[in-house]
DNA sequence: CGCGAGTTTGAGGTCGCTCAACAATGGTGG
DNA sequence: CCACCATTGTTGAGCGACCTCAAACTCGCG
């Protein structure tokens, strides 16, 4: 978690942060294990009692509506905390599953809590993971709420470069990164059918803005794709280095 | 705060969280105004470095678009902490408004994250009022992906409903309440247009399910009203008193 | 080879949008 | 007290984004 792309963090919590990030990953540290994709690691409704940190691999929390609906809710990269609020309740009203082969590890919430309670490093970082969090849902709530499916579309991949150049996965300069999501499961983010997000996707394929491939994204006109999710961004996002910096020095093909 | 309507919450923390709930309510005490309907509370993309409870009132946390689609994200009710974010981040992407006349205080965040630090009680508090709105946060997000306008609107109801019960600030059994939203917003908050709530709203008043009034809502068939809004409500909404109390009494007319 | 999961495409339908007009309300100033 | 205006609510007509259903195609896998 660099604080870099974090621009509005207060300053005088940074180091405190960053201590709180080692000091879990050594309480966390040991317990890893390797998943398969498509594993539920969490049930939902169902007494769970770990946090998370997912260190490689792609995951999701996903809600299953009792009609077969099913949204998901959150998409977890590398490097993120998870199931945080496994601290303060019993069970989660999602499940929180694998989109990809990951390695995870994880701690007991008493152990979590009791080092919460006696180390402010850590309680700033577990709160600051919630909020983080919440940060990006109040995006995605401005998305479904307001935008067209291309403009969640665009701002999605927008969002997905952004995490995976902060926690330095790819360069802050790549075109092309591995999005491991099929085309159902980018419909139930984006709150949209299957067959319209194969739509979406070529029209943006049609007007080489970006392509899809075998769990590959490539961006081919990015101040294009911008411009489709400036709409939807708040100014967290718009003052990534990635926009900035690409928008203003035009890498367009 | 009651910890009733919240079955999943570590019953450990229970007391932990009243006890929080306490020394905020005593940190906050003193400072407080008094602001007229639609006053901005806080500016987005503005350094503010305080955090709020809301005494009396509504608001809600909205974002502008730059071209003039507006998403309100979440609703406060009394007894809302909101702005907690205060403590860890400058800036806030969205800003802040009252929908009512409201009472709110507040207390600096350097205050608050001082008292944050060295005592659990309200750090527990903090982060618990972050995770509970982060839970609103992902029902919504189902809501706006998966729901049409009709479910939308039920499980918003529902929603403020069992809030503002769960608070005291009406009956758990009450039919009807106060709902200071005008179409407008309540469009900008469901993430439709004015013009389809207004529709929207003529249905379950033709069909006698709710009738919305010069800010108040009526609810004339609670069984069919949580119909509507079954689909889309969780485990936690589901296991409100008001919902299986009513549904199981049978309160249609 | 057959199977299942994922992708692609067509045709037709619907939910919700846009534009536009008008009614009801309440506040303001003359 | 009334004329005026801004805000909110209401309704119609037409349209477009996205959905539904259905079929065909690709690909990896046992």
């Amino acid at each position: 978690m660099s604080s870099e792309r974090y621009a509005l963090l207060r300053p005088e919590l940074d180091e405190s942060l960053a201590r709180g990030e080692v000091k879990i990953a050594r309480l966390t540290k040991g317990v890893t294990c390797e998943l398969k994709p498509r594993h539920v690691l969490i049930e939902a409704d169902t007494d769970h009692p770990f946090v998370y940190r997912l260190i490689e691999g792609w995951a999701c929390r996903v809600r299953r509506l009792s009609d077969s609906r099913a949204q998901s809710i959150l998409i977890f990269l590398p490097g993120d905390l998870f199931a945080v609020k496994s601290m303060f309740v019993r069970r989660h009203p999602d499940a929180v599953q694998t989109l990809t082969r990951a390695l995870v590890s994880r701690i007991h919430y008493k152990d979590l809590h009791k080092a919460y309670s006696s180390d402010v490093d850590i309680a700033n970082r577990c709160t600051w993971q919630v909020m983080e969090e919440e940060r990006r849902l109040h995006s995605w709530v401005v998305s479904l709420g307001q935008g067209s499916a291309e403009e969640r579309f665009a701002l999605l991949i927008v969002d997905l470069h952004g995490r995976l150049a902060a926690s330095g996965h790819i360069e802050a300069d790549a075109l092309s990164f591995e999005m491991p999501l099929t085309q159902t499961q980018l419909a139930d983010h984006l709150g949209i059918t299957a067959v319209h997000v194969n739509r979406v996707l070529r029209t943006f394929r049609e007007r080489a803005i970006v392509t899809v491939r075998d769990g590959r994204v490539s961006i081919e006109n990015l101040p294009m794709l911008l411009k489709t999710a400036a709409a939807l961004m708040d100014a967290y996002e718009r003052s990534a280095p990635e926009y900035r910096g690409t928008l203003a020095t035009g890498v367009s093909r």
